[in-house]
DNA sequence: GGCCGGCGTCCGACGATGTCGCACAGCCCG
DNA sequence: CGGGCTGTGCGACATCGTCGGACGCCGGCC
């Protein structure tokens, strides 16, 4: 079926542009003009219109040996544009749904370099006084810091080299169950619960975790809460979904 | 300037939209469409005829509350489908060279869902008949699949749950020295020797390695050959450089 | 509560554009 | 050397994309 204009009112040459570069995103490597014209039923001509354009705009490259296209680093670029502020776009809702269902302060975290830096903050549902922590660095103790350091370079958060056991092995349990706990040890008064935020690729991009009081968190034992880990763990599932993780 | 044809016998509606996408990127959130029609230079009803064809690609999104318009995943698809050529684009030339300098093939490979996937193979520099692994899987147990798995989810390659222990131990070795070895024992004849590759955020999105006898890569002991076990870690670390890796 | 400004969206006229047939040069292979 | 296939350029013309005008909605202000 050539195509025309599937939907009466739209641009019908977006429409083939963007149906261009599915199909050389979905060939994995270059295509010539007849293939691609081919794939998408259009005229070789009308397809080589269209590429060059999308040349122009870095949509596409051109091996100059062979003539085949590929997806060019222009799109690559808006393709990665996904960065703290598309992260905090698309968490955001879940991380406001979080904190009215857990009650609780919810944060959104990424680690930059070695720290674990907070890039979103939904303060606890109710009249107290709290202070925005946007751009602070938490300690890798928290519970974000453990997420995120649990997914990251074995090196990372360790200047002199390995981390110690203790810590390595905390963190795998970490990998293993897929959230961490901060139990107010470290930090008496607030502790935290976190669970990992996958992007695309399936790999860790951010941590999300409430925090509050050792007792409302926790039980006597120092076990979640079922109901508040389900809920930070759902959420972060939630977004990883937003962003197009695999099996998320 | 009103957005005209910027160049002739261009298509004006894909460079428009081109902007329009760029200009939506650069705002790092969420923009309306006067705003984006004003950035852009076009009217609001071209900009929204646009906007619209966009939206039903898929290249942007509208938040149904507010009716502004972000990235869409479609269009974060294409960029990250464009990573494994970027990433087989930039490794191809380290790949060659470890492969002149070692003597050894050279194969590059991600992890697709569960599976350890060559993407790169460069034959070993010599007349041998040898066979193109492009596309094919390799075991888990393979130095390429031991980085891999090191750096993904515990439950990666284990469709039951957690590894069993000795494999988990394994792959915690194999984070903590950046590198893995596979010295033919679940398949003979041939061993290899594999290193990560750190994409931009600093996490593993390939393992770069060489693969050959093991009495080529390994002392009588079974120790990696220090001279090609640093050629493989040497260029895992170019190709993450390359690919911006913090810290490579 | 009413008014106003700005927003996103719809409609349709029409001028400009995108489409595509035809032709050509170049390359590869038998 | 010739045939087949490729990518590319040119130009006619039918179709499409552009955009002015209008409208409904919403939030802010008085």
């Amino acid at each position: 079926m050539a195509y025309g204009r599937a939907v009466p009112g739209s641009v019908q040459s977006i429409e083939r542009a963007a149906a261009i570069l599915q199909v050389v995103a979905g060939s994995g490597g270059t295509l010539g003009v007849t293939d691609i014209a081919e794939a998408v039923g259009l005229a070789k001509t009308t397809a080589h219109s269209l590429l060059r354009t999308l040349l122009l705009v870095g949509f596409v490259e051109q091996d100059p040996a062979t003539g085949r296209y590929s997806l060019g680093t222009a799109l690559l670029r808006l393709g990665s544009s996904l960065d703290t502020n598309e992260l905090r776009a698309r968490a955001s809702n879940w991380a406001d749904a979080l904190a009215a269902r857990s009650g609780h302060a919810v944060r959104l975290a990424t680690l930059s370099g070695d720290e674990v830096v907070v890039v979103h903050h939904v303060f606890r549902p109710d009249d107290s006084a709290q202070l925005l922590e946007v751009g602070t660095a938490l300690p890798p103790s928290s519970a974000l810091g453990k997420v995120l350091l649990a997914h990251s370079h074995p090196h990372t958060g360790s200047r002199s080299g390995p981390r110690p056991p203790a810590v390595a092995a905390e963190l795998g349990e970490v990998r293993a169950r897929g959230w961490a706990a901060d139990r107010a040890e470290a930090n008496p008064g607030f502790g935290g619960i976190a669970a990992p935020v996958r992007g695309a690729g399936g790999l860790v991009v951010a941590a999300l975790g409430v925090s509050g009081t050792r007792s409302a968190l926790f039980d006597a034992a120092g076990v979640p809460r079922p109901l508040v880990l389900s809920m930070v763990i759902d959420a972060a599932h939630a977004v990883s979904r937003e962003l197009g993780a695999p099996g998320a």
